[in-house]
DNA sequence: CATCAGGCGAGAC
DNA sequence: GTCTCGCCTGAT
């Protein structure tokens, strides 16, 4: 058990803040979550978090995942006093992450999440690491599914896919896979990469557009300066800042108000 | 029954 | 380059 104290950190806003899909709240009001192929449970009073994990698989996978290094009191302390929109959602957001998720399950996610909704996607997410994920099983027992490799799903048949539910999203994921498996793009360059290079690397793939690109870049390569417009995020823009938003003055840190602002948007007033 | 969900590719121009 | 259109599926 490893215990934390971090007024930045939330449990239930990550969960809900739409970039990790297989983190999920469980039996009283605990968390779990599958991911870099292990599964934690986590749960929070206050600003107390609780990892059931020892101190070293602690510093050694998840101080990274979470992103604990990065100062996000800072982040929102930055956040320009005249812009109302912005302190009001970026104190809203408080507690969200930019967490560092693996490559291969963020390219696969964000193609599945194109015109469809979060409780959607994650059932996707779910059949497909239930269909063709390595079967697991915790320390304290529970029973988990691993993602699926790239070369496991270029196998997979369309009509399997389909039975996902990932519906026209199949022949993506299926051309997608092919791609990485073959090594027509190379998944351990992309990391090296600086985000223009990496956005234009993942352009390249079947069913990445510039929208799921900067999510790949954002939540996978942690490139904090891609901000994914979808259809919350430009009625923002158009409503908030019809001059455009102001890039130059928050620069790396983008990204991370475009969550901010994602699930302000996305969640209050529900 | 129509519309919409964190878009994208293909084709027309 | 910009625009339009069709698309799986499930919830409302």
């Amino acid at each position: 058990m490893v215990t934390i104290e971090d007024k930045n950190f939330s449990l239930p806003k990550i969960c809900d803040s739409g970039q990790c899909f297989r983190m999920e709240p469980c039996s009283g009001g605990r968390y779990r979550l599958v991911a870099l192929g292990r599964y934690l449970e986590a749960e929070q009073e206050g600003d107390r978090i609780t990892f059931d994990c020892t101190q070293e698989e602690f510093d050694l996978v998840w101080k990274d995942y979470f992103d604990l290094s990065t100062d996000y009191e800072g982040i929102i302390a930055g956040v320009d006093k005249d812009d109302a929109y912005l302190v009001t959602a970026a104190e809203y957001g408080r507690g969200i992450r930019i967490l560092n998720q693996d490559l291969w399950e963020m390219i696969v996610s964000f193609i599945i999440s194109q015109q469809n909704n979060i409780r959607r996607i994650r059932k996707c997410i779910r059949q497909l690491c239930e269909r063709y994920g390595e079967r697991r099983t915790s320390g304290n027992g529970t029973v988990y599914h691993d993602f699926p490799a790239p070369e496991t799903l270029a196998c997979a048949s369309l009509d399997d896919l389909y039975a996902c539910g990932l519906g026209y999203r199949s022949k993506y994921i299926s051309r997608t896979a092919h791609s990485v498996h073959c090594g027509e793009v190379d998944l351990g360059k992309l990391g090296r990469m600086d985000y223009d290079a990496a956005k234009k690397e993942l352009l390249r793939l079947y069913g990445v557009g510039v929208k799921v690109a900067d999510c790949i870049c954002l939540f996978a390569l942690h490139q904090t300066d891609a901000f994914p417009r979808d259809t919350h995020i430009n009625k923002v823009m158009a409503a908030q800042y019809p001059g455009g938003f102001p890039f130059e003055r928050y620069g790396k840190y983008s990204g991370i108000l475009q969550q901010y602002i994602f699930y302000y948007d996305l969640t209050e007033n529900k």
